[in-house]
DNA sequence: TTCTTAATGTTCGTACACGAACATTGAGAA
DNA sequence: TTCTCAATGTTCGTGTACGAACATTAAGAA
């Protein structure tokens, strides 16, 4: 595991996950063996927090959020987007996006107003300061992607996004 | 996205996320262009995302959470275990661990009691409900494996797991 | 035009995730 | 034996996640 600022103990008490010499005592009627360390949602989770811890290092910027930073991009790409769309653009369910949109505003990223045309609708726009803050923070992506993949060759990245675009 | 219970759009309202045509407009000084769709981290989140979502509707048993399963399961295989070590084994930090476990035990699925030997510690235990709940749990545990994979061909699988081992 | 149903958001409750500050306790150094 | 510092937990605050219930509004059927 990378290493994080404020550790407390030096046998990683964080992500980190202690190693224990493998005793699978878990299963002893069926002949295949279930480690925990070996299930894909278990190393999902483990990448996922990986990757979010490199975010957040590297991302420097006034705080910002992987979610944050995504909802960000997006609305940048779009110019002004609805907030139930930008919430699936982002993969976020309308809870999610509401408070992470809601956060945004609170700190003058980008502001919100109704659809005149459907009065259902937010539009989400970036303000000036959010539009700054995403050419800023583009940059920094390329270069948080490219360290959460060092630890595999180029071919193997390759092969990594394209397996893992399967299951999404 | 596989299906989710009480969907509310058509369009894939929760994790889904919708897929525009691709227009990468993020970058225009450096040649190569910034897609969010194509970063590790969004990728990972996502692919965690879905595993959740798998676990959470095959686990059926009284609601347990993947976190709830991989502590279970921790604390299973070794009998009784310290809460901070505990955390360490599963990849949570202090606090987190600290409320998972709580709940635990409000369910009567563990039990806590203070280390008498080091006052500090705090001894993690299964109790007899809890026993039973992760021998039930364990073949659900393999076969929300399984179907988390399956978007995969067996030869994929096997070197996914290798790839994203290395992401830890 | 009404009636029904879908779309969009909001609010609430529960469960991670994790930095930070803090209290207690133990272990090794001086 | 003190003194220092590491180890272990707890508490607080902020930020995802997401199911569920609800209000409002729009669009299409009868």
């Amino acid at each position: 595991m990378a290493a994080i600022a404020g550790r407390r103990c030096e046998t990683n008490q964080q992500p980190g996950a202690e190693r224990l010499s493998r005793a699978p005592v878990t299963d002893r009627k069926s002949n295949k063996s279930y480690v925990l360390e070996d299930q894909v949602g278990y190393l999902l989770r483990r990448a996922h927090q990986r990757a979010s811890a490199i975010f957040s290092k590297l991302i420097g910027e006034e705080r910002l959020t992987p979610m944050q930073y995504g909802t960000l991009i997006k609305i940048y790409d779009l110019s002004e987007v609805t907030q139930n769309r930008l919430g699936r653009l982002v993969a976020m369910d309308p809870a999610t996006i509401n408070g992470v949109v809601t956060r945004l505003e609170e700190r003058s990223l980008i502001s919100r107003e109704r659809d005149p045309d459907n009065k259902r609708r937010v539009l989400c726009r970036l303000t000036a300061k959010g539009k700054s803050l995403v050419r800023r923070a583009i940059p920094m992506g390329q270069r948080i992607s490219e360290k959460t993949l060092a630890p595999l060759s180029i071919e193997e990245q390759v092969e990594f996004l394209k397996l893992l675009d399967k299951l999404k």
